[in-house]
DNA sequence: CCCGCAATCGCAATCGTCTTGCAATAGCGC
DNA sequence: GCGCTATTGCAAGACGATTGCGATTGCGGG
C-alpha cells in the first residue's frame, strides 16, 4: 500500500469505462478484475479488501493486486478511516475527500472543491499543499457535538 | 490503542511532575515505568513503542503498557503519521497537533491555537469540531512545493 | 481455431504492529 | 518485613497487508 496516489485520477462513469481504461493500457481483464470491479461498483461507500473478497468469494491476495492495479492506474483510491483496514473506492464521478467522526465514526465525503477554503487556510498559514483524499479530517461530527457537547 | 485520547490532557514541564501524577492516583513507579518515562523525556519528536523498547532494552510488551497508562492518566499522546508505527510523546508544555508531509516526511508540531483557523472553517461548513492531535493534516509541505511544484 | 507468452491467480508463508494470557516478580501501604 | 495487587517478561495470537511460487488463463499472432 502506497501512501500517495500512484497516478493522476481518471475519472470514468460506468463500468464500461473503466474496462475501456484498462484494455487501452493493455491489462488484462479476468474474471477476478471483474468481480472486483462489480463490487466496487456495488459498492455505495468506501469498502475493505476483506468485504470484497467475502462479497465475490475470491482470494484476499487477488483483491489486494486488483486494487492496486487500479489504484496505479487512477482508477481507484483507498482512504484510512480510524484504524482498521483501509477502505477502498472507484474514482467515479471524480476524487473525494473525507471528515471522519471518531466518536460515531460517520463519514462525510465530499467533492474536492467543497474544502478549497479548509485548504487555503492551511497553505496561506503553514505552506502545506492539504488533501483529505487517503487520510481524512478527523474529529467530531455535528450530530454527537449536540448529543455531547 | 485507541482512537480518541483517554483522558483530558494533564500537562507537565518536567519527568518530577509526571512522577508525582502518577504516584497521586496509586499507579506505581518501577523501574520500567521510569525508563519510558525517561525515553519519552529524552526524545525531542514523537517516537515508536518499538523505538523505546529498543533504547531502554525493555520489552515491547512493557512499553506498549506504560505508554497505555500514560495515555489513559492524560499525560501522553500518540499521532499516526502515515503508515507505520504509531508515535509517542509526552504532553510537557501542552497538547501539539501535527501537519505531515507525505513526500518528504516532514513533521511540523504546533500548538492547537495554530491551528484555530483552520479548525473555525471546518466548524463553519461542515459543522465538524476537527483536531489533529491523532491523526495529522496530510500534504505537500512548502518545501516539497517548491522543489517539484 | 490453436499457440505461446506473460499477466494473473490461488495458496501458503511471512511481515509489521499491536494485544492477550499467564505465571513470576516487585512496588508500596501497613 | 508482609501481603496484596499492579506490573513484568515471555509466548502466543490477532489483524491487515505483502511476498514467493507454481499453476492457470487472457489475448495477440499465426
Amino acid at each position: 500500500m502506497t501512501i500517495a496516489p500512484d497516478a493522476p485520477p481518471l475519472v470514468c462513469e460506468t463500468l464500461e469505462d473503466v474496462i475501456a481504461a484498462l484494455r487501452e493500457r493493455g491489462l488484462r481483464l479476468t474474471a477476478s478484475r471483474r468481480l472486483v470491479l462489480a463490487s466496487l461498483f456495488a459498492a455505495e461507500a468506501p469498502v475493505s479488501a476483506e468485504h470484497i473478497a467475502v462479497a465475490v468469494a475470491l482470494d484476499l491476495t487477488s483483491v489486494y493486486r486488483n486494487l492496486e492495479v487500479l489504484e496505479q492506474q487512477g482508477l481507484a483510491r483507498h482512504v484510512h478511516l480510524g484504524h482498521g483496514p483501509g477502505l477502498y473506492a472507484l474514482l467515479v464521478g471524480g476524487e473525494r475527500e473525507f471528515l471522519h467522526c471518531e466518536r460515531c465514526h460517520a463519514v462525510a465525503a465530499v467533492a474536492p472543491a467543497e474544502l478549497d477554503p479548509v485548504r487555503d487556510v492551511i497553505r496561506e498559514r503553514f505552506g502545506y499543499e492539504a488533501h483529505f483524499t487517503h487520510f481524512p479530517i478527523t474529529g467530531i461530527c455535528p450530530a454527537c457535538r449536540a448529543y455531547a457537547p
